[in-house]
DNA sequence: TTAATACCGAGTAATTTAATAGGGATTAAA
DNA sequence: TTTAATCCCTATTAAATTACTCGGTATTAA
């Protein structure tokens, strides 16, 4: 019941992305050496985030990524579902319809128990856009006395 | 961002034994065969519950497996920690203080995203009581005109 | 004494994760 | 027009985890 490091790292790198998104794209190297990540992992993880719609690639030199969207459009939700899959608990169809049907969907009592946490878990997500996340590291850095320039790396 | 089949199995044994329980012990063979599930698996899943103290063993012929607490104390939240450990979505000090403190926790920013996730999760499990899948489980075989003898085996 | 049961630890094949590696395509700028 | 910076794509791989199996020991009711 663990996130990979795709979410994880994903995530921190979209959050990188929209606090240090200026006129220019910023180039992936960039967020990979601020956030500690491999350029080689993070653009199979970014892959799945452009796919998904959520950033967009200007490609040469001076290329980059920008963000697809405002970042107040943009839920932690879409960004984990781009990066992990569903967040639901179990492969269900109930939950999910492109599963193939369960055999004993008629008497499955779990079923209940896999949609509550799977809405508890998705609504969670949803509820919380890029745009808070922005502010708020804009907030602590700000706190902590950071500049941009030398912002540490992060490990959660 | 799964659930094992540790949790899966597990949840559906401890629910077989609920409905299942009278005046005797429940043998784990007789669950394993009505869940499909192999005995020698099984009993590192309810060892794990008999750890966390959910379930009680007789040992011995006619043993067997009884719950430890009345059905109505038991929360699904219990149950499914026991057999999978925390149900957080990351290994973070800020929601399981038995992990080493982050080295840049005062500049994080996912950490409150963990924290809603987290939160939302335990409080789902934690809002389902054993005794409320007993009723439901009774409910839909009842429906379902099957009887105890005859309950057909459960995939999800 | 026997059979039914719980208890215990080691081993293992398959899968997934978390990367690494290396080359190709595109484009701004020198 | 060349070069360097950048995105793009696929293959490979070591380590960890999952989902078991296997074989034995201990206990106790009948």
């Amino acid at each position: 019941m663990k996130l990979t490091t795709r979410g994880r790292y994903g995530l921190r790198a979209v959050i990188d992305l929209a606090v240090n998104n200026g006129d220019e794209a910023v180039a992936l190297s960039q967020i990979a050496e601020r956030q500690g990540i491999s350029v080689n992992y993070l653009e199979q993880l970014i892959a799945k985030l452009k796919k998904a719609g959520i950033v967009d690639s200007i490609r040469g030199a001076q290329g980059g990524y920008v963000l697809a969207m405002p970042s107040e459009e943009i839920s932690v939700g879409d960004i984990l579902r781009a990066l992990e899959g569903d967040l639901n608990p179990v492969d269900c169809h109930e939950l999910n319809s492109n599963e193939t049907p369960c055999s004993n969907s008629d008497i499955c009592v779990t079923k209940y128990v896999w949609k509550r946490i799977s809405d508890s878990i998705n609504d969670a997500v949803d509820g919380i856009m890029l745009s808070d996340l922005v502010a708020e590291s804009k907030r602590v850095q700000a706190e902590a006395g950071i500049t941009q320039a030398n912002q540490s790396k992060q490990i959660c």
